[in-house]
DNA sequence: CGGCAAATTGAGGTAGATCAATGTCGGTGG
DNA sequence: CCACCGACATTGATCTACCTCAATTTGCCG
């Protein structure tokens, strides 16, 4: 079960890892905000798009998709958010989520009233930058997202996707997810997915490590990088 | 040439316009903010990704577009900015632009220094509010693009963009781009936004107004909007 | 008038979708 | 323990929406 999260998911090797700004969780308990600290199983719905928004997620493992279920009912992967990211920053500048968020694995996610948080960057102008510091991240993570995974051929958005997902501690492992996931992030369909998948193993780019095609060793991240 | 211009970009209607927050250009500048106002002529660009950022721009009317230009050449229209949207506002959260921002339309736009932006702040907790709204705007807006405009069949994008494109003013009137730029946005070629806009026009959705293929009147909204 | 840039339209090719069959894993209950 | 079942990945065959290549048209401008 552990080896099949990302690294990035690993909490091990930080024991006190900086949740907003500069701060930890412990120190924003000392600051009298009331910190909800919880372990989310995989495939939990955290908030829904147009529900009512009072506070925020921090995550400090574990992955999130955020999804945008259109009128007819497909859905789309819009982005995912990892350890240091916060679900449904939104809550900071309106009254509601724009967009579903469900974990995508087990997830350690430390909720935050939005009112504690006004009423803290007030008095503290550190928060306020790190704050600002979020929303950049999330607003490049999406263009990002857009440039990189949703334009140019099937086998170049697949490449692209398992670059992103490598460890960060071990950069040739990487972990990736259902097809069907994998489509909706990358507008494709799973039997797609899934053939470019095998593809790149023919070729030796990649090598399955696990039986149920999750888990890949990178074999040569070059031709992995290359744009031909 | 008036006429080329949306509505949204209409700037005899709101002498005043507010730029940042809810402060206009008038009271930036007695707060001894130095703006550079300019009238900027379409297709210019007005910052590079990864050029050092000090400043960002505020429109007031006009149209930007943000661009990726990916490692092989192929160029991605990001997302659009219009009257409100602030150009370049991860100025504020690092020291660099992470688009290419390029004008499509005659544009008028407030140059604004960051560190000016970043003194104000600390004396106005309203400024602080007015700039989390453009950041959460600007992500909105992204999510948004990707969702609407580079899911589903070809057909349905058009329909979305054209929707999008509507004058603020007069929402049967719509102003759209050159085949090129527009397929840029969607992830289509040229040749298939044209043949998906023509059809439009046969099934008399659309009518074409000029005799550039810019401005259409909307004729039947009921089924531009269907998601059939 | 001539040349250029952009849109439209047609014909044909192809990447990816669709439909469908098979295989593998993991859980469940006899 | 083993048979069965459901979820998921893989693979093949075919189809089609969109791309590519190319010709034509239109308006603009020197």
């Amino acid at each position: 079960m552990r080896q099949l999260l990302p690294v990035s998911q690993d909490h091990t090797d930080r024991v006190q890892p900086r949740v907003l700004a500069q701060l930890t969780a412990s120190e924003l308990r000392q600051m009298q905000v009331p910190l909800d600290e919880r372990l989310w199983p995989s495939g939990r719905m955290l908030c829904i798009a147009g529900e009512r928004a009072s506070s925020v997620f921090a995550i400090t493992w574990g992955t999130v998709k955020l999804v945008r279920t259109s009128a007819d009912g497909r859905q789309r992967i819009v982005r995912l958010l990892q350890a240091g990211d916060v679900v449904g920053i939104e809550a900071l500048a309106c009254d509601h989520y724009d967009n579903d968020a469900i974990t995508m694995t087990e997830a350690n996610l430390l909720r935050i009233p939005v009112s504690a948080l006004h009423a803290l960057s007030a008095r503290l102008p550190d928060l306020q930058s790190g704050l600002m510091h979020k929303w950049h991240q999330a607003l490049k993570g999406a263009d990002d997202w857009l440039a990189e995974l949703n334009a140019g051929p099937a086998g170049a958005r697949v490449r692209h996707f398992i670059l992103r997902m490598r460890h960060t501690t071990d950069p040739s492992m990487v972990t990736l997810f259902s097809r069907e996931d994998m489509g909706a992030m990358m507008g494709l369909k799973l039997e797609t997915v899934s053939r470019e998948l095998s593809a790149l193993v023919r070729d030796g780019l990649i090598e399955r490590i696990d039986r149920l095609g999750r888990q890949y060793r990178i074999l040569d991240s070059a031709k992995l990088m290359a744009n031909a």
